[in-house]
DNA sequence: GCAAGGTC
């Protein structure tokens, strides 16, 4: 019997289905001479503390570095504590007597360092000793999976996957699990003070920018406004200058010809520019910006977004949702008028279904090259009735992507008219000749104010129009906002950098903080620690999180650069070089930072009221 | 009691 093992329970019965094996058992799938079985995630964890001897959480303990790392099932929470997860228990019973069967294992986890790192834990945990080879393929068609068995590589191949994967999981380890605990002690142990590699510079990121907000000193500046008018219809101007000296716009002021002050000469038009612009359509959706779409129009958090996906997901209703790629490939591509042809009778979007299968589809959100472990999230096709009201809020808005990412582009007339009186003036007016995709939703640009959806009249250089108005407005400079779900998940896939250009952050993003699969539960982890809270939809610091901030911000793991560092190595790990020499340093840093927070950490005694701080005003 | 990573 043949083995196959997938990450998740929808990967193995897909795979079973492609062989045409049928017979369901408890945990896998057999026929055709195959067993598919399957993980639920990561089943194994590396074990905590107390099983290397380390009771309590003592200074002399410190750091804590086990000679060899042991593994442990994966624990849930129970009112009686934490437990072994009995589900994952006997998964792992069952994965043991096929294995203990198989005359060959095939490894079909994800095709990336965390699903190596998967079923290495589980077979190296049930001490197996079988040669095993490994599937790799990046999509889930029928052809590529065919294709994928036909040309499965020696287990072996992957060894330096999982060498640069098994450091990722110890380093994160032996940092965090010590400078937690080193900072916790100093702190006099009446508080959890949890720190690691991404909650850490998460922390970081939110506190500098409340301090900053704090801090902001408001700059008071002038802007004149006017109102012309041209064949009874009247449009705005705003002076090109913001000025700082109030005496200066009040003298520039008085000489603006308008009608009202009995200077009728009005404003020169010195420039009438008018072009077009191509909006093309916004990408697929992958998790995270999903997350920030639900986020801003409905307020979820990614949380909620994530666990709202995941029921879809096990109603069939939609693709795999954990995936960092918006992108498709070709053979997916090739399914997708099939698959808007379901959509035709949808409530909302049946027009723009219907006009898609009458146009060639845009191909901006296929590439085959950028599809990682899963590709971007799609509508599976199959009927939903009956959806909550929030499940069919996220699904419509993976319906409503889809269409919008294979619409036309959104062309645009920008005027920009340029008027001389006293100073230079500008008006800016946008018409949209052909709305494209953005008929879907049928929306504007959401970050753009409305007062710039506007037409202008049509003027041409050399004439003077009447200025019916004019108005002196004062104005204050503004901080940046303070982040919310939806822009503190955007910075994290940029690791903070902020970067406009959705292709390239797109191409920032595998040095990113987390992982699409995980920073929801990060955003979780820092509210349970008390470290930050959410008031309405922002996420700001409690003093607790802007004391712990205090004591490490100019330390390393509060650096977003400390991941990037980290990717680079394991990165160099995984094409050959030594494992010996990261974990070395892995193990200097780990004993730095413990001894440094042990000593720093006795300051923050009195700051720990779990109270918000002062407003900003 | 504690990390980050994956998923029911």
């Amino acid at each position: 019997m043949k083995i196959v093992i997938a990450e998740k329970p929808s990967v193995g019965r897909e795979l079973a289905k492609v062989f045409g094996a049928t017979t369901r058992k408890d945990g896998y799938i057999e026929g055709k001479g195959y067993s598919f079985t399957w993980a639920f995630g990561h089943l194994l964890q590396l074990a905590p503390p107390q099983d290397y001897g380390f009771i309590g959480w003592r200074k002399q303990h410190l750091p804590m570095l086990p000679a060899k790392f042991k593994l442990a099932i994966r624990k849930i929470k129970t009112k009686d504590g934490f437990v072994e997860d009995p589900a994952v228990r006997k998964q792992l019973d069952t994965i043991k007597k096929l294995f203990d069967e198989a005359t060959e294992i095939i490894v079909a986890t994800d095709a990336g360092r965390e699903g190596e790192l998967i079923f290495r834990y589980i077979y190296y945990y049930l001490k197996c000793k079988k040669p095993f080879k490994r599937l790799w393929i990046s999509s889930q068609t029928d052809e590529a999976i065919k294709d994928g068995f036909r040309n499965l590589k020696p287990g072996t191949d992957y060894d330096t996957l999982f060498n640069s994967a098994h450091c990722r999981s110890e380093s994160d380890w032996l940092v965090g699990m010590n400078a937690t605990q080193a900072l916790s002690i100093s702190a006099g142990n009446r508080t959890v003070l949890s720190l690691g590699r991404v909650q850490t510079p998460t922390l970081a990121m939110i506190c500098a920018r409340f301090l900053e907000i704090k801090n902001f000193v408001p700059q008071t500046y002038f802007q004149i406004s006017i109102q012309l008018i041209k064949d009874e219809q009247t449009f705005k101007a705003v002076s090109v200058t913001n000025y700082k000296d109030k005496s200066e716009v009040e003298g520039i002021f008085k000489l603006v010809e308008d009608v009202a002050s009995g200077f009728p000469t009005g404003g020169n038009i010195t420039a009438v520019e008018a072009k077009p612009r191509k909006e093309p359509p916004p990408l697929l959706h992958d998790l995270s910006s999903l997350q920030q779409e639900a986020n801003k129009k409905k307020g979820f958090t990614a949380d909620q977004t994530l666990n709202l996906l995941q029921n879809l997901y096990e109603s069939k209703l939609v693709s795999y949702p954990r995936t960092g790629s918006r992108y498709i490939g070709d053979d997916v591509f090739a399914g997708i008028p099939a698959l808007i042809d379901n959509f035709t009778n949808h409530a909302e979007f049946g027009k723009q279904a219907k006009f898609l299968q009458t146009t060639t589809l845009n191909k901006r959100s296929v590439n085959a090259k950028k599809v990682t472990d899963h590709h971007a999230i799609l509508p599976t096709g199959e009927e939903a009735y009956g959806l909550s009201a929030d499940k069919q809020a996220i699904y419509d808005m993976v319906v409503g992507r889809m269409l919008e990412a294979f619409h036309q582009e959104c062309i645009k007339e920008i005027t920009k008219i340029t008027i001389s009186s006293a100073a230079t003036f500008m008006a800016n007016g946008t018409v949209i000749r052909s709305a494209g995709w953005r008929s879907v939703f049928n929306e504007t640009e959401d970050d753009k104010k409305d007062e710039d959806n506007i037409s202008l009249p049509k003027v041409a250089v050399g004439e003077q129009l009447p200025i019916v108005e004019k108005t002196l407005l004062e104005k204050q400079t503004k901080p940046k906002p303070m982040y919310n779900e939806a822009s503190l998940l955007k910075a994290l896939e940029t690791s903070g950098k902020e970067i406009e250009d959705e292709e390239l952050r797109y191409a920032m993003k595998d040095s990113g903080l987390g992982t699409p699969a995980t920073r929801a539960s990060i955003i979780e982890t820092l509210i349970t620690r008390e470290y930050i809270i959410r008031e309405k939809r922002n996420l700001l610091p409690t003093n607790k999180g802007l004391a712990v901030y205090e004591v490490v911000k100019d330390k390393q793991i509060a650096q977003a650069e400390l991941t990037g560092q980290w990717e680079k190595r394991l990165e160099e790990i995984r094409s050959g070089a030594s494992v010996k020499e990261f974990k070395a340093e892995i193990i200097e840093y780990t004993k730095t930072i413990t001894s440094e927070l042990l000593i720093a950490g006795t300051g923050i005694l009195g700051k720990l009221e779990e109270r918000k701080p002062e407003k900003v005003s």
